[in-house]
DNA sequence: CGCTTGCTTCGAGTGCGCTCGAAGGTCCTA
DNA sequence: TAGGACCTTCGAGCGCACTCGAAGCAAGCG
């Protein structure tokens, strides 16, 4: 059993466009992974990695001429968009469909997009609800900040 | 990033609710709401407003000459409230633990504060990874808009 | 009077997203 | 030759947040 890596994936620094992809941990041409190093970059299990391929979320992995996986720097960045894709709430189910687009080429390109607009949509107002609820927080921490202990009323 | 300035007014309102109040059915003073009337307007079902309670997350709810559940305005606030943490991703133990602090008395102000501010950080950090994962999608997006599908090289 | 709405307790089921272990195998390196 | 990292399949388990149904009873209304 490996030792997790202490330091998780998102210790990656500024970078702040998502446009080029994160850096990684070598360069193209060397980007040979194990299931284990992708473990520790990603923070994901050996367990879950196989699980989201065998779900159909890995677009496709390498193999090495002994059957093992050979992930990719553009696996990372896959593994990364999922990461992302997950934090704004998408299900499994979507991304897995997201990642059948993939697969099925480049007639999908519209479809594609329609689908991340959607999400993209769907993180919009996700953003919104977290600035109203914000917007409570704030209101309140304002209250127990100005309000003594033996206050005249009480509050929730 | 955009992060809403909020400036909570000093009003000393000393309400629960946020800056908009949320408008109630009926005026303080009529507001007894059935479980029922409750779970039209919460969107939440009788049984979910009673494990709510059970689990402690109703700091106290009223109870008529006959047992009956008498919902105020006061607990469709918490209830509002509640919806507001659980889409932060607030755990609902979490939120049982500001419940129990509430039914505590004035004395626990300074930890519900605490409480409150951790959790504004937390929507805080929440808000910054959806704007990053903004990003991302906008990239994509923008790709695939200016793509034709027969593009020379292959995204995902 | 019957119907609806509510109450209680108990306990099982659901869906999601992992998470883990076992069994039995291959391959590589020290 | 031993150990470790990897592979496969199968299937169970878990934590969360509900979600629901059933049983049996009380109250309110039209």
């Amino acid at each position: 059993m490996t030792v997790i890596e202490s330091t998780p994936a998102a210790t990656r620094t500024i970078d702040v466009c998502a446009a080029p992809p994160p850096r990684h941990p070598r360069p193209d041409g060397q980007d040979h992974y194990t299931i284990s190093e992708v473990a520790a970059w990603t923070g994901l299990t050996a367990h879950t990695l196989r699980w989201y391929e065998r779900i159909g979320l890995m677009p496709h992995v390498d193999r090495s001429a002994t059957g093992q996986r050979r992930f990719t720097n553009r696996d990372l960045d896959w593994l990364s968009l999922v990461g992302k894709l997950r934090l704004t709430g998408m299900s499994v189910a979507a991304m897995v469909r997201y990642a059948e687009l993939v697969r099925e080429g480049d007639h999908t390109f519209d479809e594609r997009r329609a689908l991340l607009e959607a999400t993209r949509r769907d993180v919009l107002a996700r953003i919104t609800e977290l600035h109203e609820t914000l917007a409570v927080l704030d209101y309140k921490i304002d209250f127990y900040a100005g309000a003594r202990p033996a206050s005249e009323r009480t509050a929730r």
